[in-house]
DNA sequence: TATGAATGAGCGTTCATTCAT
DNA sequence: CATGAATGAACGCTCATTCAT
């Protein structure tokens, strides 16, 4: 989706991250709508048309932050929540790395949570394959801890997945929106049980 | 929030309800960033300054489509609740009528759920408090369930309902998305058996 | 070309018109691609956006001033070549139609002339059919005359209608051009008159 | 009209006509509006900045173009036309020596058939003195016609020289657009012969 | 010489809103 | 009440030109 890739590394220390940075905090502040690629230049202290020489298009900004963050989160997702073992453990790993995914950088939470849903179809398609692979990996957590016979055999694998990320997007929602924002991490374990209890785990009286 | 309020009930059939049955048309269809109000004066058939008429900026439509419909919605939901029993009946009571609700119309279902986070101060003051009615429904819900016992006693009321709504939320959303959209009601008994189960209620075989 | 046509005849005395006129003195002074919308605007005395109320795009502002007058001028055309003799008599009048269009008025003639070979595809594709079919009224000029012995047998009627045209079109490019402009008229006769024995038409001394 | 004339002759195989020569193809391809540097720049193989090394301003590279090359072919045409008998010889060979050097590089005929008459006042001032001395080229051979008595007494040799001009630009431009075009030399001779008839001259049958 | 990233003025176009009728 | 032509600020994007390397 980018244009053209200018070296990146060189003297001003990634002009092309800066732009990202400076698209984050300005999309956090206004929305992607509620912002111009003016506000953004000058957050990130270039000239218009330089963001031009990085991004073809203004849809490209928010596309390339879904891509590049979600997509290496999911990455980092995949081998942490292979190292849990199947069922709670698992689950509740993928609960916490949710969490903390977006306790890192709240405005990048703030722009993934208020977009993720944008019906601009060229944003749709520059975001949703993304989003889908998330997906993905929490129908696989689901599904691996039903054949493991962790959750309920009659487990609705499409609708357990929904009721997952449904609760934790709500739950990250409110706490970007927040005026003094409650330790989102605090969330987790009563949070993780509710779902596991949700899908028919047996929970002994063992938080992680 | 609208500005000029003209009788609207007059003969000509209501234009201020066609405005805004035009209104959730063009938005399902374009997004509201994506429609012009151009485009609603056309599908609504009248002028474009009629609209003006009846409201004031077009951050007004999408503002009066959620406390209408959605406050309509709220009204309609607390004595069909008060008459379920506390706890799991009115749990899944709750969850049919959040269901049957987005199922009668899927153009206003799309509008909701796409727009419901729209970032902007003047959108956001006019819908949140509308969203914030149903929260507190729902929070009435759970609490009840924990007070009588039917929740798991150590519930987190705050966190309960968000996964309630949060679960509802994206199940209908995937709905509004598909191409060839499942029938919503289906979903009724498995998600409310999975939501119950997650706030520690003791299941019997009754699915109602 | 053109997108939406209010009435037009108003009040304000053709609101279309105006602007099409103030294109030509733009246009005509700084060339089609050394003009703003701004500028035309502002000629026109109006609003930027209200030319978009009558032309969809500024190409179409220069397509529709050669589709509209040159296109005038050709229906003009035909009944008055029709009423002269084939053969010079009908040659002569089409030389003195065409400097006595261009006479009309030398802004247009100055568009015309600098802005009929514009490559612009869009510009091309709105431009070339109306030109075009000035050329074939041309040609039927010619070939009646040489069907009626009037010009040489094995006259080549394409490329005498490209010297015709050629020659009348240097004419008034360089009339357009001129600081102190002649008189366009006074080339008629003698202009006519190479053309013709060009053609290879006997001349008696009749000038008209 | 260039800024800076590095020595051009190098080893590098003359980087200055590389890049006129991409400004031909890139010029015929897309008219000098619809013509980027940077455009220019990649056909020619070097970075956009060193197009600056050679020439100040976009406009130069058209200017030059017209400059050196049509300049050029003006130098090549004097002693040929000496060579030739005053009158119609002289006249032939004129316009087979322009339909010559438009034959040779189609590319190169397109730019200047099309950008002949651009109004930008820095690109008029820097073509039309070159076009002006070809102007005056054609203005000698009529008038050494008409002196000579070779052409009729009483021609009007500026009108002489924009027919004759004028003429071979339409054919000129015409077989640059075509699809599939003509031999261009192939209306030598009927095009002198109209030209020549025109001029009043009398011919026998001799083409050449 | 040569590079190409960076600049920023400028432009075409859109569209929410107004207001004369 | 209703119209819809008119407005003009605002925006995304381009591209000739510069300059640090």
């Amino acid at each position: 989706m980018t244009r053209a890739e200018p070296q990146g590394g060189g003297r001003v220390g990634g002009k092309e991250a800066r732009i990202l940075q400076a698209a984050v905090s300005v999309f956090a502040e206004n929305g992607y709508h509620g912002s111009s690629m003016a506000q953004v230049a000058a957050e990130a202290g270039v000239a218009t048309g330089t963001i031009y020489l990085y991004f073809g298009r203004k849809q490209d900004l928010l596309i390339t932050l879904f891509q590049r963050n979600l997509g290496e989160y999911i990455e980092r997702c995949r081998p942490a929540l292979n190292a849990e073992a199947v069922g709670v453990p698992r689950l509740r790993r993928m609960v916490s790395m949710h969490l903390e995914f977006f306790t890192e950088d709240r405005a990048l939470a703030s722009v993934f949570q208020i977009h993720a849903r944008e019906p601009d179809p060229v944003l749709r398609a520059g975001i949703q394959p993304t989003v889908a692979a998330y997906f993905d990996l929490i129908s696989e957590v689901v599904q691996s801890g039903v054949d493991n016979g962790a959750f309920a055999h009659d487990l609705d694998p499409r609708l357990a997945r929904d009721m997952f990320f449904g609760a934790l997007d709500e739950v990250v929602t409110r706490w970007v929106r927040a005026q003094h924002p409650f330790p989102l991490m605090s969330v987790r374990a009563p949070l993780a049980a509710m779902l596991a209890r949700g899908f028919g785990a047996q929970l002994s009286g063992d938080p992680s």
